[in-house]
DNA sequence: GCCGTTTTCGGCCCGACTGTTTTCAGTCG
């Protein structure tokens, strides 16, 4: 049972009882355990076999009970017993934006309806009219909502919101007049996967800027518009925009960045120690005087806090860390000295070797790996054990002419069976990725995985979940699961820097550095030279894994990466 | 349902926007 699936379990509860309409603070509470359990670093099935469920934070005698006889079962009966009378169509309607939980209960409970289809049925012939808070405006929202649900996709991965939101800010500079304008939201926090943009504008002159902004070329649909909060539907994606007074834009910044579960720890620690915190300051909690609210360092500061980065603040435990003292120096894109994962003309890529080197060496590298595709898999060609001598060749020659260190890289694939095409003394760094086969069961990919490592030794798992952001499917696997064998065999899990992998996932990055105190590998798994800056959304997923320059091999020396190649491996 | 160097009971984050509520509940982030 994976921890994401205990969450699940949690999360579901918490949905039911706000149907329901049962206590928010009850509510509350599992959505919190949600929450931590989704981001724990180490799997809850360990933490419940040592009979330590109720350590974790937010976890008590009433959830703790509840994770263990799903652990044991696979069942809850509990959330059998609250959900029996519970049409499943409603969990779809709550996804129509516009629709909560108490409104879904009312149209289920005083009109019969059960899904979006019959709630669609029943605004079109106006059969809602009747209903307590139901007028034309109201059909209209709701209708509009169901369309929006039809278009929208879910969340969209991180590298496709950040040119929309670039194209918003550049059309609001040039149309409207304010201080200053920045994004926040998770699209600051660095999420891999993004759900709406959130775009915040300082400003004493609100109104014109919310105009500009909601009368945007290509805005499809205006949400909601107010004095000083807008939001639109453009680019297939929801876009709020949020004016401030100038005098609060550190506190805004704070409020609009999050997560909601981070603010919700903060605001709480302001209350014990007598202040109240929103987006306009910190305020003390008799007074009213403002304590702080230009800058987010100093709202941090003046709670007893250091600045935590936009990254960490996910409620992970980093408000914790924080108070004593000891956040983590995060990796930076200035600390990397070389890319893991890149190939060349060599197997499928379109540069040469050389183009590859003179990239990375522009990019400030020290050294680079070119991992090209080992034979195997069909479709890219691949290296043959008689390929390596001209490989190598080509190798040393870019190393030479364009002054930095390259390793001998391959990338194997990793069969059906577990079996791994080839391994040679003359390759520096051994890259072991599933390529095939991708849908086989749990354990038939872990035991591939486990046969790979144990015979082939490789140094690095290239993509150990597979997941390809924005669809379905991935390996059938967790991170956690990979890491534990990667743990037990000493290989090095890569963060895969293409746009839509990222994967080991942020919370796979915690793990490995947290838990197993182990270095995690950033590949920009480069097809061309321009790729090769894909780097940096591998450094913002690293950060949110909580990584320091120490657990980040790229920014190690040449000379630190060649101890590493040799100790612990092919020996 | 969780939690506690002021509490094992009585608290629990905060505000904007919407619709139609003449004072506020629901939704959202």
């Amino acid at each position: 049972m994976t921890n994401q699936e205990v969450a699940n379990l949690l999360r579901q509860i918490a949905k039911i009882l706000e149907i329901k309409g049962d206590s928010t603070f009850r509510i509350r509470a599992y959505e919190e355990a949600a929450t931590r359990v989704e981001n724990l670093a180490e799997p809850i099935e360990d933490i419940w076999k040592r009979g330590e469920l109720t350590n974790v934070p937010g976890i008590g005698e009433s959830i703790a009970a509840k994770i263990e006889e799903y652990l044991k079962t696979g069942k809850s009966s509990y959330l059998e017993e609250i959900s029996k009378d519970i049409p499943k169509g409603l969990f779809e309607m709550m996804e129509v934006p516009g629709i909560g939980p108490r409104l879904a209960w009312r149209l289920y409970t005083e009109a019969g309806i059960q899904s979006i289809e019959e709630l669609e049925r029943a605004l079109v012939e106006h059969k809602l009219q009747g209903l307590r808070g139901f007028g034309a405006k109201m059909e209209k929202k709701l209708l509009d909502g169901i369309q929006m649900y039809r278009q929208l996709s879910g969340r969209i991965p991180l590298y496709l919101a950040l040119p929309i939101v670039h194209n918003v800010i550049t059309y609001l500079k040039g149309h409207a007049k304010f201080v200053d304008i920045a994004p926040a939201g998770s699209l600051r926090r660095g999420r891999a996967d993004i759900g709406d943009c959130d775009v915040l504008v300082a400003t004493d002159d609100p109104i014109p800027v919310m105009e500009a902004f909601v009368k945007m070329p290509g805005v499809a649909q205006v949400l909601a518009k107010g004095d000083t909060k807008a939001s639109v539907f453009t680019g297939g994606l929801q876009v709020d925009l949020r004016a401030v007074p100038v005098e609060s834009w550190g506190a805004a910044l704070q409020y609009f960045t999050g997560s909601k579960a981070h603010n919700i720890k903060l605001r709480e620690l302001a209350i014990k120690k007598g202040y109240k915190l929103n987006e306009y300051g910190l305020f003390k909690m008799d007074t009213d005087e403002k304590v702080a609210g230009r800058t987010e360092e100093e709202i941090y500061n003046a709670l007893g806090l250091p600045w935590i980065p936009p990254t960490m603040r996910e409620d992970r435990g980093e408000i914790e860390l924080a108070m004593t003292g000891k956040l983590p120096r995060l990796v930076e894109m200035k600390d990397i000295k070389g890319d893991l994962h890149v190939h060349s003309t060599f197997s499928d890529g379109t540069d040469t070797v050389e183009t590859m080197a003179r990239k990375a060496k522009e990019m400030g590298y020290e050294w680079l790996v070119i991992s090209d595709h080992a034979t195997g898999l069909g479709v890219v060609g691949g290296l043959k054990p008689e390929d390596l001598p001209d490989y190598i060749a080509a190798i040393k020659e870019a190393e030479k002419k364009v002054g930095i260190r390259i390793f001998v890289g391959l990338e194997g694939n990793i069969k059906a069976d577990g079996t791994f095409l080839f391994t040679d003394d003359r390759v520096e760094v051994l890259i072991a990725a599933i390529h095939t086969a991708l849908n086989q069961e749990k354990e038939k990919i872990l035991d591939r995985y486990e046969k790979t490592f144990k015979e082939a030794k490789p140094h690095i798992v290239a993509h150990p979940t597979g997941r390809i952001l924005g669809r379905r499917g991935g390996l059938n696997v967790t991170s956690s699961e990979v890491l534990q064998l990667c743990n037990k065999y000493d290989v090095v899990p890569e963060l895969n820097c293409t746009p839509m992998r990222l994967d080991i996932d942020d919370v796979g990055v915690l793990t490995a550095v947290t838990q197993y105190h182990m270095p995690v590998a950033l590949g920009t798994d480069s097809h061309d030279a321009e790729e090769l800056v894909n780097m940096e959304l591998g450094v913002i997923q690293a950060q949110r894994g909580w990584a320091d320059p120490d657990h980040v091999i790229n920014t190690w020396s040449a000379e630190k990466v060649e101890e590493w190649l040799r100790s612990g491996h092919k020996q």
